[in-house]
DNA sequence: CTGAAAGCGCTAACAA
DNA sequence: TTGTTAGCGCTTTCAG
């Protein structure tokens, strides 16, 4: 038995009874109003309006395969950096009268299988990832289902999914050669765990590249300022001096910046502070932060423009690499200088 | 015509046939598996499994009236004040197989009645809705379809909506009591745009509780970190001796704190510092923030809770007020203590 | 415990 | 331009 709640809602045929149509008319004007004479779609409007219609979404999505619903795997809501991101998808998947629902994966490959199932029980259309390391069930869920999926923040034109995003590894590589090229050579690394997050080991590889005379001690901790604000507590403990402290991600970089303030050190006379990222808040923290610019809001546009097209038009998403920028503030300064 | 993309999907009839038994049996080991034997269940699972079968939302959600999916429409995502809440409805709901999809209206009362109606054409179950000012469609299309909808991050009893939130003037009743307990009588105040914003309207109202002899001066700017640093900007520039700023959000409050530092003026020692809302990173900015607690995250779980029951139980949800708390740190101070 | 069959609300041939 | 009708994939009586 149908559940209902209140006075039940009027159908296409309660519709067409009351506009005198058949049903195929009333779809019509639902769907290609243009074919429907004016007179007739008139009628058929004001029946509508009338009957408080509103057709189901379900019998459109069983009769043509298309539920208009995308889904989002991210590691998490609460914080700024997938917010953007998914604020743009969002709002760009929106122009062409998509949703999205989006599943947080606390960074688990478990959880996060577990939800893109969830995803496909209620029927999206295509999956946006966040980066390449997924459990093998999701590979294989994929693979049976054959749903459109593409990866962001990650860009590896040879995985076998599409993947819309930036080089997190150069991201990493132009922090560091930032600092370098500063003089800095005794440098504080501070990093969230990187276990199942590809972005960040990546990002740390880059920070590898650094010269010989080069020494980075990494601090490990959670992404969130206050991991940042533990991590540059926990370097400042370890009585080791830094020339700087390199962050893999802005938000980090915000709980150093106060962490040091808080320890009375200087930035960037004393030390200087390097993020990666570049928040809208970056930009007016004090000192305002050095950092790389990813370009969160773009990747999240043309994510959901490739998703379209795909799911649209069957034109499988194509790998896009964005690019980084170095944007150079107040919290790094020349060693010394 | 049926749209499919790659190998079409397996169906409900598809492995009767390879379980050798009927639809029905296979529907039935689908919703209520024991009361199927244990071999003939065991044979349509192996069957499901092999065929890698994923039921139709669709079809269910023709069948039983039930998408299984609810809404929120909130301001954006792009801020750290609704994500911990969305994080929290969305797990939580999850606990009851629902799930959420979120769409953002950039607090346009018109862009919000739309998406709500976006919503609704998908099939969302229900609505969450943020504060108790909206358009007129959006209310009328609530009444007619009658679709549940709980108001979240506010409370008012007499809403003809249930609220399930906060009193967000007495939360700005208590932030301005604990500046003049401390002695503070010019005090700034902070806030965004207050025009479609009750939350802001009510801590405001809140705000005015002050005795005759406290004088509050506003400075309006966006709800963003680099808006509290505007704000903060404009105040010292107004050439005006303040002893303490009063911030109607945290978010602000983070932008006050940096534009103070650069501006040389030390917090609490010269001019103390209040947010409102207690957002993770207050907790650990340098000085650390007072403020006052909101329970974002209790809230999203109640209101998840609220909501399932309201879906499936039919039991609509009831107005809960929860507490609000101050929170004493570091960047409030005595005036001239 | 299992099967047959009647829909759910809508779309899309196909006819008229 | 409009109507008739056969499903879409699943749930749910009702029989057996």
């Amino acid at each position: 038995m149908t559940v209902r709640r209140g006075k039940k809602r009027a159908n296409l045929r309660d519709v067409a009874r009351a506009a005198e149509v058949s049903v195929a008319t009333v779809s019509r004007v639902l769907n290609t109003p243009d074919v429907v004479q004016a007179e007739t779609r008139r009628r058929v409007e004001a029946a509508m309006a009338e009957l408080h219609f509103v057709r189901s979404a379900a019998a459109r999505a069983i009769n043509t395969g298309r539920s208009k619903i995308l889904g989002a795997l991210i590691p998490t809501l609460d914080n700024a950096i997938f917010a953007s991101t998914i604020d743009a998808i969002e709002s760009r998947l929106g122009d062409f009268g998509l949703s999205l629902v989006v599943a947080t994966t606390g960074e688990d490959p478990e959880v996060e299988a577990r939800k893109a199932q969830g995803l496909l029980d209620i029927g999206v259309e295509g999956l946006f990832l966040s980066g390449i390391t997924h459990h093998d069930t999701l590979h294989a869920l994929i693979e049976h289902t054959a749903v459109p999926a593409v990866v962001i923040s990650y860009y590896d034109a040879n995985y076998h999914l599409p993947t819309i995003g930036y080089d997190n590894r150069e991201a990493g590589r132009i922090a560091l050669a930032h600092l370098v090229g500063l003089g800095h050579r005794r440098i504080a690394v501070v990093h969230n765990p990187a276990e199942h997050n590809d972005r960040t080991r990546e990002r740390l590889a880059g920070f590898e590249s650094a010269p010989a005379d080069v020494v980075l001690t990494r601090f490990e901790s959670a992404l969130t300022v206050a991991g940042g604000a533990r991590a540059a507590a926990m370097a400042l403990a370890s009585g080791a001096p830094f020339d700087a402290f390199l962050c893999a991600s802005d938000v980090q970089a915000l709980g150093v910046l106060f962490e040091l303030q808080r320890a009375g050190i200087a930035v960037p006379e004393a030390v200087s502070v390097m993020g990666l990222h570049d928040l809208p808040s970056a930009a007016v923290t004090a000192p305002r932060l050095s950092t790389v610019h990813l370009p969160a809001e773009e990747m999240g546009r043309r994510a959901a423009e490739a998703m379209a097209d795909w799911v649209e038009n069957e034109v499988p998403a194509r790998p896009i690499c964005l690019p980084t920028a170095l944007k150079i503030r107040e919290s790094t300064r020349r060693r010394g200088g």
